[in-house]
DNA sequence: GTCTATACCCCGATAGAC
DNA sequence: GTCTATCGGGGTATAGAC
């Protein structure tokens, strides 16, 4: 138990502890009973919110962590108007989790997405989303930037995925390195589309 | 039993059906029986050549797939002079595993290497090193090219992390489209170093 | 909605004959 | 080195009282 045990309603808290959960161990690793226990919820009850069991909760957890990550990218994003900078802030926030967590919080649905890849397709379609909905706001910044709109949508696309590669390459090296590397890498190549 | 079964010493058929696996499904959710069924192996005998089990298995399957792609890797970067057009190939030959596999064959390291980070540091320290080496191969690449010897580490980590992240989204998606982006972007960033 | 108890299955790992 | 058989535990999921 912990203080989200307390503040939030059952189904919220399997939902968060599922997310969380599942963005250091994936989901196979990540029991039913482990999120219960940790959630400080009856086995029971799991089945009462999440009649078709694990794979619905999943899903859940990870539309959780589409919409929990959209805000921070979001946020992140609108502290800067350069659109180069604005993704230099964006590594250095990840990389700021990374550290503080021991390198345990990275992307949290990539793990669960890669392992049920072929095998589950509403995780796989729950997944798709949050990619969709985290290039989405990227692409809005560098619309409002002056992008031309023909470049907007693909460099929205390799910024996203190259923040996921660095993430990666961080959690796995334990440095921030890749990450800051990323960043300016990502700001040059987005100036070079500047008219 | 497929080819690979008759072919190869028990050892290899072992280290390679694991690795295959851990590609598709992870870690977690590839059992020690599916393995030795597939490589048509005795259960014991996976435990006479591994006597530690599975992490000891899973550490070899990540070796293994390390040397396989370096050598894809060298013989896709070996087939172009200019390093942008060699980045292009690489996403091409990525591209065309995951389309011929039905978006399976993805990176044959990054599920096993995120499902047991921070818990599993031999998996780790073997994913680690192969990533390096990939790097390393690409540094080679932009070095001969004439880059300049303050970017080509740098660069050929952002080559690297931007090629897993399009894997990843492709895989995703379906779509061979995000490596073709990112195969454009990376050559225009190479280029925009050289003198 | 939450409790306790449990069915049923497959996991990693091992034993001992051959 | 490979065979068959099995152990102990944990997995998902369910039943039925309250």
């Amino acid at each position: 138990m912990n203080d989200v045990t307390r503040t939030l309603g059952t189904r919220e808290r399997l939902v968060q502890t599922t997310s969380r959960l599942m963005q250091r161990q994936g989901y196979e690793a990540t029991g039913i009973k482990q999120i219960s226990r940790e959630a400080g919820v009856a086995l029971s009850s799991v089945y009462h919110f999440f009649p078709s069991g694990k794979q619905e909760l999943a899903v859940a957890a990870v539309r959780h962590a589409d919409r929990e990550f959209a805000d921070i990218l979001r946020e992140a994003l609108a502290g800067e108007s350069d659109p180069g900078a604005a993704m230099i802030a964006c590594t250095r926030l990840l990389a700021t989790y990374l550290r503080d967590s021991d390198w345990l919080d990275g992307c949290p649905i990539t793990a669960t997405a890669l392992e049920t890849s072929g095998r589950v397709p509403d995780i796989q379609q729950a997944a798709r989303e949050a990619f969709e909905h985290w290039r989405s706001l990227v692409a809005d910044k560098l619309r409002r930037a002056g992008i031309a709109e023909q470049d907007v949508l693909d460099l929205a696309r390799t910024a996203i995925n190259t923040l996921e590669g660095a993430e990666l390459d961080a959690q796995v090296s334990h440095s921030e390195e890749p990450l800051q590397i990323a960043g300016r890498h990502l700001a040059r190549l987005i100036n070079s589309y500047r008219r």
